[in-house]
DNA sequence: GTCTATATAAAGATAGAC
DNA sequence: GTCTATCTTTATATAGAC
């Protein structure tokens, strides 16, 4: 029983979670083969399916689901340094979402969840907006609560903050003059200036 | 001669060209087959490489790059009827973003374009930018010479009001209280809150 | 301009030896 | 746990008849 548990979560298999992240993470379901994932794992594409026997999808399903959960994790860890700091806040979670690849919400729903079974895909679709708008949501409501905005469609807003943060990414090296964190601290400027009460 | 040009630009061809912009910009270049793009356009797939010979990367590249520049045409014509009004340039910017697909620069950068030749993808590139980022960063350095606002780093401004408002999209209708119109307009207000002199 | 038939290549997946 | 070998399916592409 033990030993299975060990077997299931070994070394090797670690490996090809990892780069399997990666690689659906940056490229999509469609533009990542098994052959990219072996490779980048360091093994041949036929072990891959001793550690992922349910082959592409479910191998697929099951590192999105994880990274989606870590993704938010990590941003609600950010978020409990300074309570009550919307500035501060917002900046945490600029520091997650700049410092990690793209989450492409575009691309998740209209490429790669269509390619999947349309129940797993709905989980992944829910948990993608759990860790994405929901802790900006929060933040935002909390500063509404003490009356810091007033604005009304919070989840609009939300929206916007993250995926222009994130859009950040999609700017190439060469017309980037300032770090992408600082742009992204501009940006939260610019949101709370124009939601402010 | 002119046998020749009528016969390149048919009616069955069009449709082809249609087609195939239309997935390719829905679903991303991976995500799509020749077979849907013939399926699509009504013809058995080999036919489809009596159209487009050089098969699916050149028929990507044709039609993308017919796409990008049609968007940039619609989007300046949508800002001459409003002249040195920022609030409405935006506006009409934004009825044309949310009433066609999402262009999705991300998606087009790290699963599109690497998959075609790097001359032809950086030229895609390009003709993405000038068709989504210049029109916004013009309208807002003509107010700002107006001196509307003072904000500095504009190209920043102009990449967050194109990917906010982009980002509309991919917001599921379960989600969506008001018109997508509206919630852009909505934004936009934030915007130029946040950028007012 | 469209089809049937066929070729080629790439990708996903399995069997079984080590 | 990893490999070689093999199979199957899917996708791109070509040839040639109509």
């Amino acid at each position: 029983m033990l030993v299975e548990r060990v077997s299931v979560n070994s070394k090797a298999r670690e490996n090809v979670l990892k780069a399997a992240e990666r690689l659906f993470v940056e490229r999509g379901y469609e533009a990542v083969t098994i052959e990219d994932i072996a490779k980048a794992a360091g093994i041949h594409h036929a072990s891959l399916y001793h550690h992922a026997p349910g082959g592409k999808s479910a191998l697929y399903v099951e590192v999105m689901t994880r990274y989606m959960e870590n993704y938010r994790a990590g941003i609600e860890t950010a978020l409990q340094n300074s309570p009550d700091d919307l500035q501060k806040q917002l900046q945490n979670i600029a520091t997650w979402i700049v410092s990690h690849p793209p989450i492409d919400i575009i691309r998740l729903t209209t490429s790669d969840l269509p390619a999947i079974e349309e129940e797993k895909a709905d989980r992944i679709s829910n948990l993608a907006f759990e860790a994405t708008l929901m802790p900006i949501l929060e933040v935002l409501e909390n500063a509404r609560r003490r009356g810091q905005i007033t604005h009304e469609n919070l989840g609009n807003i939300a929206g916007a903050i993250f995926t222009a943060i994130e859009g950040i990414h999609a700017i190439p090296d060469r017309y980037v003059n300032r770090s992408r964190q600082f742009m992204a601290d501009e940006l939260i400027e610019v949101f709370i200036r124009g939601i402010q009460a």
